[in-house]
Formats: C-alpha cells, structure tokens, sequence
DNA sequence: CAGAAAATAATTTGATCATATTCTGATGGA
DNA sequence: TCCATCAGAATATGATCAAATTATTTTCTG
C-alpha cells in the first residue's frame, strides 16, 4: 500500500529532463534530495524497506549516486541500517520522542532568537507567505501541503538565523520524525494540529525575540507531543 | 607537510591483513572508521582538502567505498563540499565554535545524567580506566593518546546513556571540531587542558547525577574555550 | 622586443556505469 | 530438524566520461 505505483509517478518525473534546470546538479545531490522529500513529506513510511534497486528503479538513476544519497541519509538518521545488509525507514519509540522533543526545544527557541535578531522586513514578510500557505493547506484538509509548508516555515527560519551547525542540527531532526507526522495527521486530522506561528510572527515584527522563542517552544511541544500521543496508541513500544 | 607519507605508513596497515578481527565489517564502513579516526585524532588538519583518489591510494581501497565513506561524513559535517566538486576538512571560525558550545552544553549534561542514572559498577569502573589512562597520556605529553583517550570517555558516556538520537548529536559533533583540538593541544601544551572527569565521576559514584552534568558542563565549556582562545589568536575570523 | 593577458592543451580528479563478486535468506530435500 | 543449494540483492572493482585545474603557448599591447 504504501509503495502505489500510481502515487509514484508524478515523483519519477524529476529526472526525466537532463538539460531542464537544476540539471547541473549532480544525480547523487538529486537522487539525495529526492529521497529526503519522499521522507519529510510522509510518503515513505516508518518500518518500510528501502532497497538500492528499488530506489534505482523508481528515480531511473544509477546505483552508485543511489548509494550514496542512501549512505547520506543513514549517516542523519533519516535511514537505518540493519545488521544484515537491509535498509529501512526507522520506526519511532516513545523514547525517541521524548529525546527528540528534549533536542528540538533546545535548539529551535536559540535559532528563533538569532532569526529575530536578523529578521527583516522582507524575510517577515517570507515567513509570512509561508504561513498563509499554511492555513490554506489546514484549510483544506491538504495533508500533504500542510507538512511541505509547516516544514519550510522553520527552514525558513533557520536560515535565517545564520547558525549553520545548530541549523543542520535542527534540521537533521526533522528526518527523524518527519516519517512520523504523516501518521499523526492521518490520526488527528489537520483541524488540531499546532500553529504557534502567528504569536511567533507578531513578535518577530516587535522584535521580541524571547516571545517569538517562546512561541516556538510552545509550537514544537505541542507538535512533537502528538506525535508521542499517536505512537503511544498505535505503535508497539 | 600535512600529507607526510612516514606518518601515514603506519595507518595504512588497516586494510592489509583481510582475514583480520573486523575483516567482516564491509569496506566502506573500514574506511569511514578510518577516516573518522584521522579527523579525531588531528591527522587530518582544518582547511586540508581531501581527494577521493588520493584516499584510495592512502587505505588501499576502491572508489566507491571511499566515496560512500566521503558523503557520509560531509553529512556529517566533519567533512566539507566546496562549490566544485572539492572535499576539505572545514576550518571553524570564532562564530562556529560559539555554536558547538551552545550545542554541546545543551545536550551533553543530559546525556551524563541519564549515563548516571544507569551507571553500575563495572561500567563507573570503566570510564575510571579509561580516565587514568588519559591522565598517563597527559603526563608523558603524549597528544595523539590525549586525544583519544579524551575521545572515549566521552564516547562512553554516551553510550552508557542509553539514548541513541542525543548520543548520535554529541557524537557527531566531535567530529567537527576534533581536527581543531589538535591545534589547541599544539598551542597550548596538554598540561593545562581541561579535566573535570574526576569530578564528574565522584558525582556519579554518589549518584548525584545533577553534580555529574554541572561538572562535565564545565569539562565540554572550558575545553571548548580553549578552542575558541586558539581561532581568535591564530586564525582569521 | 618584453611582458601581460588570453586562449588552448594537458593533466588531474570527480561522476557514473557496467560488471563481477560476495553475502543473505529461503526453499526443498534428507 | 538440519544441511545444501539457489535466487536475489548488496558490495566492490575498474573502466569510461566529463569537469576543473594547471601548465603551456599564443597573441596583443606598450
């Protein structure tokens, strides 16, 4: 169910035009962030394989570049390495939320206050878009557009705040649950989900950086707290 | 100068003997350990670019495990990608270090008090061990030793936590500023390097998990300060 | 004619692929 | 139940192609 060719299709399509743009991207960077989508945006699921071949065969890449992007992604915890030589998407505990959530709300509230620091109009106003795509995607039950949005918004951020390790850090982290969200949605639907990100843009336009970080530890608690709930209910351990 | 080919003969036994212990590991993760070791260890410095072929020819491998080993550890970030396709080890600014401090005392005290809470008598016994033998290598002014040794007590510190995700950041952080600190050690000497692993570990036999972390927070701050003292004298940002 | 800039050639290095080898897990017979 | 065999998948090699850097030559200007 979860490998529906039919869904895949339109995924395939982006490696179908060697001279269109972003072409001088290496295929390894491409295959990379093929994958890294297919993984934040939920359609690759916890507990599912991921072979060399099958990878090959869906993006029409090479195994080397596969390979690697597959090497890159086990490396951020985005994948995991079975003893044998199997790969799959890991499976959440409750415990890796708990450490998950102890990592974020330590380093996002520190990325928000750097962003607030830097932020201008323009980079506001960004943000701001974003989040209106946001609202439109919860607006109309658009599961898929609502993860794509949620996560721009805090890469956004990041990028704002102009702190590359702690913004790899943070970003490193969404691999780890991005998987996860897919399942909560599907759980408690898109009405009930957390948007501390309007108490975080207006005091972003104040300039109050300890609000808007506040705001955003208030956002990640509330958003890694649901994953826990639903893994708590569905899952095993 | 770097790339002396005396020091380098000795570490490039590692793939000679094939039916050695650890002969089943594969390749690519034989010289993901040995390039991870290089770097750790200071025998690869900041700023050194780092070639897929002349890695090849330095561990006697082939291509594609050294490529696969590259691009996990620039997933990493101990490794970084220049715009062309050049690979070097990243030279930290002043600005980076703040940001491995602020990483580093955020997540590493939680580590020691879950390494606390799960500490038995063989593993306190452990981390005693290898402790005296970082003091030994300090007193023969023995640096590579120093930095290994040093390595390992916290390596298993983490390990002892019990908390795979948070032990994989602390980890993974070595990794970039490990090549740095054999700069320090160059600066100034391994006689007043920092060392509040005696303390931390009379908290942890006492079982006073909260003086164990507030002791290796001032261990990671002021090793770490040292650090950020030898950038801002030596190097240029 | 000398020196610098531009263009070109050569070498080095990275990217990719096709292919051979090794390993794992499963199947089926003893 | 256990062992042998087999199919499929992963690992690893070397060759090939493409890009980039360096070295060399050519050309232009003063």
């Amino acid at each position: 169910m979860t490998h529906d060719p039919e869904n895949m299709a339109q995924l395939v399509s982006f490696l179908a035009y060697p001279e269109r743009a972003s072409a001088e991207l290496p295929a390894h960077e491409k295959v990379y962030r093929a994958l890294r989508d297919l993984l934040l945006f939920g359609e690759l699921a916890p507990g599912q394989a991921v072979t060399i071949q099958g990878i090959c065969d869906m993006l029409g890449a090479g195994m080397t570049p596969v390979r690697e992007a597959i090497r890159r992604l086990t490396a951020e915890g985005a994948l995991e390495f079975m003893g044998n030589r199997r790969v799959v998407v890991p499976v959440l505990t409750v415990s890796h939320v708990n450490e998950l959530i102890f990592a974020r709300q330590a380093i996002e509230p520190q990325l928000v206050v750097r962003a607030t620091e830097r932020a201008t109009d323009s980079t506001i106003e960004e943000l701001t878009q974003i989040d209106s795509a946001l609202d439109a995607a919860i607006a109309r039950g658009d599961v898929r557009s609502y993860l794509e949005q949620n996560y721009r918004f805090h890469a956004r951020l990041y990028s704002m705040a102009e702190a590359p390790i702690l913004s790899a850090l943070a970003d490193g982290l969404w691999l780890r649950f991005g998987p996860s969200l897919r399942v909560v949605c599907g759980r408690v639907g898109t009405e009930n989900l957390p948007d501390q990100h309007h108490e975080a843009l207006s005091a972003m336009r104040a300039g109050d950086a300890q609000a808007a970080a506040k705001a955003m530890r208030e956002d990640v608690i509330q958003g890694m707290e649901q994953v826990r709930r639903a893994l708590a209910e569905g899952g095993s351990d």
